[in-house]
RNA sequence: GGGCGGUUACCCAAGUGGCCAACGGGGGCUGACUGUAAAUCAGCUGGCAGAAGCCUACGGCGGUUCGAAUCCGUCACCGCCCA
């Protein structure tokens, strides 16, 4: 129940109660519970906010119980409309079959891989017949809908609510009944589709009723926004040790305490300790967030690509260094500054050349360039704005 | 099916005939500063040329006009009310 939050302390309780009953009765019928998590293979990239919940299924996994990841290939099509304000774009079959190819080998950075039971919920929502559709949905009143927050505020504000994000629910209640689930796991925006749609499906259909196991969001880049790739502000799982670093450091400040207790390995008092350190001032927030970011790249890369991507960080950010990698590009004869610009990517367009050199953004080997239209000096390490770099030969 | 309102740049949003490449905010970018790619402050933020200027752009198409994001017609989409 750690790093939980149902919002609603009744509800935690019931769920916690819940949940030592069905150990229980699971011990009973000597088997492990059937627990899940779902993903919707809405975009290519797994980031951090997907990985909460994927650390709640490991421990599950760890403690003996069986784990499913279960691929939203259905149910991406439909888009989930918990976390938005407006409708989802719609995605074809074959955008979906795309973006769920590397999710589950991706998710095998935090579950255990054999232990891993990888399903698809077009399995069984493929088959569902209308009839069976309307029969789903004889369980739930408009009025049951219209009262979610994010749907409550679209109406007011005008902004159209489409019929077919009604069904986002019914199929998500549908996964639990499919795969007889015990515990469902998910963020608190999944609220209503697990304690509202799959626990109530699975009683109409003659099963126990699910364990909702509600974990916190994690915010964004930014720090204020649920992480998502269509805001912009995710830190994908694959993207390197080195980014994922850098990523990490550009968090704000006052988001720090979220990461550490929603994606750290870290025990309870680690987070409080680390927490208490940064509100007292005894530990510097550079430091602080350091020793975050290098605990989250270790998560996902191991002890020592996480030092050497925090190496990389400190020569390169906090002393000014060039990297030791970079592109390459090899100068034609009689090329401008900006043709140079230009040529080896560093600008998309000549006038964002000339504001680069405009706002004195352009350097070689650390030398401020003045004249856009000027002769490319010398070959030498090109840096345009604080990170882009290209060895010019 | 009918009536009314709406569609503006990456997002939100102002603009109701010339002063509009289009106020403002967000985002992004650059610089200064710093503790970092945080915070703060300043600037920039369609393209070509960089002197003037030209081109593209205010849902699509077609008109009116010397001149349209702004007026008219039509089509598409959205909302509200009525059926």
């Amino acid at each position: 129940m750690l790093g939980t939050e149902y919002g609603d302390e009744e509800l935690k309780q019931a769920m916690q109660r819940e949940l030592r009953e069905r150990l229980l009765l699971a011990e009973k019928e000597k088997r492990p519970l059937r627990v899940y998590c779902g993903y919707d293979p809405t975009s290519t990239d797994l980031h951090l906010g997907h990985t909460i919940s994927m650390r709640k299924l490991r421990q599950f996994q760890d403690l003996g119980h069986e784990v499913t990841f279960l691929i939203g290939s259905y149910t991406a099509l439909v888009g989930d409309p918990s976390d938005k304000n407006k409708a989802r774009p719609v995605l074809t079959q074959e955008q979906v079959a795309e973006n769920a190819k590397t999710y589950a080998e991706q998710a095998f950075r935090v579950l255990d891989r054999e232990k891993t039971i990888v399903r698809y919920n077009g399995e069984w929502l493929s088959e569902l017949s209308l009839v069976d559709l309307i029969r789903l949905g004889q369980n739930f009143t408009v009025q049951q809908f219209l009262a979610r927050e994010n749907f409550a505020k679209r109406l007011e504000s005008g902004e159209p609510i489409f019929l077919h994000e009604t069904f986002y629910a019914l199929m998500q209640g549908y996964d639990a009944v499919a795969m007889r689930t015990d515990v469902q796991v998910g963020g608190t925006d999944q609220l209503f589709n697990i304690i509202v749609a799959g626990r109530k499906l699975q009683e109409a259909l003659g099963q126990k009723p699910l364990v909702g196991i509600i974990c916190g969001i994690l915010p964004g880049t930014d720090g204020v926004k649920r992480m998502s790739k269509s805001t912009g502000n995710i830190v994908p799982i694959n993207t390197g040790a080195e980014d994922m670093y850098g990523k990490v450091m550009s968090i704000p400040d006052f988001a720090m305490p979220q990461y550490a207790r929603l994606v750290t390995r870290w025990s309870p008092h680690e987070i409080e300790a680390f927490e208490a350190g940064v509100k007292a001032g005894t530990v510097h927030p550079r430091d602080a967030k350091m020793k975050l970011a290098r605990e989250i790249a270790s998560i996902f890369y191991g002890d020592s690509e996480a030092l050497t991507a925090e190496q990389a960080f400190v020569n390169l950010f906090q002393q000014g260094n060039i990297p030791d990698e970079m592109p390459e590009y090899a100068l034609k004869t009689g090329q401008s500054v900006l043709e140079v610009l230009i040529a080896s990517g560093m600008v998309t367009s000549k006038n964002e050349g000339r504001r680069m050199v405009d706002q004195k953004g352009v350097r070689l080997e650390g030398e401020t360039l003045e004249d856009p239209m000027a002769a490319f000096p010398h070959p030498g390490v090109l840096q345009v704005g604080k990170r882009k770099f290209v060895r010019v030969k």
